[in-house]
DNA sequence: AATGAATGAGCATTCATTCAT
DNA sequence: AATGAATGAATGCTCATTCAT
């Protein structure tokens, strides 16, 4: 009787409602942490009923199962455009890095939504973690091709981009400790970061360090 | 075997007491997490009625605020004592690594521990780190002076402290993760993340990596 | 049948859940007192979950805070239909003190709400008391005028009133104390005591009591 | 071994313990009512330990049996004493209703213990309430037989101590309701109050009260 | 007799989930 | 599909009372 437009427009109504539930849910995680993110308040935040939510979602851990992915793509693919550009190793680092901590400031709720997944969405952050490792490894090994650099174990690889991520993410932690920090420009903070975090990479902080033996 | 005994008893039983609340607390974080960790487990796992928690500390709060700066001296103390025996900043950081990944094995608990303080007891876990960054800062310092090395600033000393941190946690982040690698031998295992956070810190992954105009 | 019929089903079904919480509140401090009256206890009586609780009220004390107020006014209604029935000062004293008592044996509950009001939900309370008060109040000056007598000042008459509530709540007390007279044909009994009641408004049982001088 | 001197000390001591703890839970009930009024605090008042309260009685509401009577004793004699001195009904009532605002100003506890005795110790709230009105009829009936008044039944004197008792303490709980009130120099408002009571009791107020065929 | 730590029952409140409309 | 009221299990905390010392 109704056209196809209105039969889209269910389907499309439909989408635009989980969408909805899962910005929601990013904002108030960001706000309140998972612990603080009930589903009155995901409901509220997203303007429909509470028994909506479970039309869309089986549960509330199911909800929290889909927020990293989701906005850990978001993160991937704005870092991945920065990153293109880029030429040879240290520069392309450096875009990473310094696109990581953009992203942060440009999305405050996502740390919130990374460091708790680990606790509130360890398959989600599995899955992350993995998705990102796996990237960076990927990077990396062409890297070295393109460089002639000595091959290294895909094991080696690994451990290699665990310490960077972690790295990286300290020093996010590192600025996001301190409201003072926080408050100053953004960018001149980052790139004192920028400086320390590709001196050390370049492996420049620690070159005069004599080996085991020595 | 009467006075000096009773009296010693008594304070000796409640030190032994809290000392049970407090490791039943990591235990149970370990498992549940601090969002799991109810007073009823608290209490049962260090076999105390409920009530008697509250003799001890005022809230569930109080007994978070307590849980990582107590369990983390621990660490630091135990660290310190394997490192103390090196020479040489190689090998006390050798050293360092090592002790972490060990104390981490006995200690089941903690990683959970340290990892979501950052949410649920945000407080401790700041002093916490910044116990352990200041501790880790004045051991490089001492390292630099001692082997006649150019002076960094402590600001950025501090940034690389994070890093060093941040690595050698994403380290274990990753051996956490995999129940099989967690399941292996733990010292073969140990053994090759440190020789790969020992390459990584002389520098030598990526020694070869040109600069930026390279 | 259907629409309306649904409509007004919800609306009355919650105003049914919510008067019945209030009533069971009234039974349950009638019986256990305020200190006595938990949720669990309130909820059981009005068949409904505990939790239900919350949808009508935001906690505890603002139950309480509405107990005295919501009952109060019915009686104020009660009483009011009563009065409004007779003439002269003195016939519809007579009707205040009769549906006064009549209202307390109706309602069990109420004179333990009342009392333990001042204690447990002293703002409700105080606006009961007000409000008694100040229709008390009205009523008298009404009396007053009709009657020519000389003027008396508000605060004189408001003192007055506080008299006349202190009187008739001590002789409920007193039939409230003893089984015995409360089970005692109520009627019988209260006649009684609104005699001496009556005699007393009128004046008649001391009048022949000398002055300070006298 | 040791003498009279000690033994004698030992009971007194443990008569002031028990009167301590007593002085003590009419303090704290005063400050914050019998539902505040915790063993912690009432022995912590005391300064004994918790413990030791059990010595001294068998359980919370044992003592709070005592607290009424204890503190009303005081108040019966301190009224007497002064009702004592003046001659004839009328001087010797508004003696009576002075002494007890009077009390009321200087044991500012007294009145919470009262009022919320009748929910927390109702036994004892009863005992006073029987003692006082007792006593109360007596003083009425010699009044009255020195007046040479006509008798009237005891039943009836009784229900008219009630009333006055109830208009006597709603005045009270009129003053301690306002702030204002209360703050006010306390002689001058006492005084306004006490001329309105004396108008009731010599039925000046509603004399001009036709009956209720008038 | 005095102590104060230990006990555990009891309570108000929250919130994910269900379900009748 | 949307709603939002109803549900009830789970939780942190209090406090009168007990009891070993």
């Amino acid at each position: 009787m109704r056209r196809g437009g209105t039969r889209v427009s269910r389907a499309e109504k439909s989408e635009a409602i989980r969408r909805a539930l899962l910005e929601a849910a990013v904002t108030v995680v960001g706000r309140f942490g998972y612990a603080g993110a009930s589903i009155a308040r995901i409901t509220m935040s997203a303007e429909v009923a509470q028994g909506t939510f479970y039309n869309y979602f089986e549960s509330r851990d199911e909800l929290f199962s889909h927020l990293l992915p989701e906005i850990g793509k978001l993160m991937v693919t704005e870092i991945a455009d920065k990153v293109r550009a880029e030429k040879g190793f240290a520069a392309r680092e450096e875009a990473r890095i310094r696109a990581y901590l953009q992203f942060l400031r440009s999305n405050p709720g996502f740390y919130r939504v990374l460091r708790e997944a680990e606790t509130f969405a360890p398959e989600a952050h599995r899955e992350h973690m993995n998705n990102m490792v796996a990237g960076y490894v990927r990077a990396l090994r062409a890297e070295r091709q393109r460089a002639g650099a000595p091959r290294v174990s895909d094991s080696e690889i690994e451990k290699m981009v665990y310490m960077l991520l972690g790295a990286r993410d300290y020093l996010a932690m590192r600025l996001s400790v301190s409201p003072q920090r926080a408050a100053m420009a953004g960018g001149a903070t980052d790139d004192e970061t920028v400086r320390t975090y590709m001196r050390a990479i370049r492996g420049g902080l620690f070159d005069d360090v004599p080996d085991r033996a020595g």
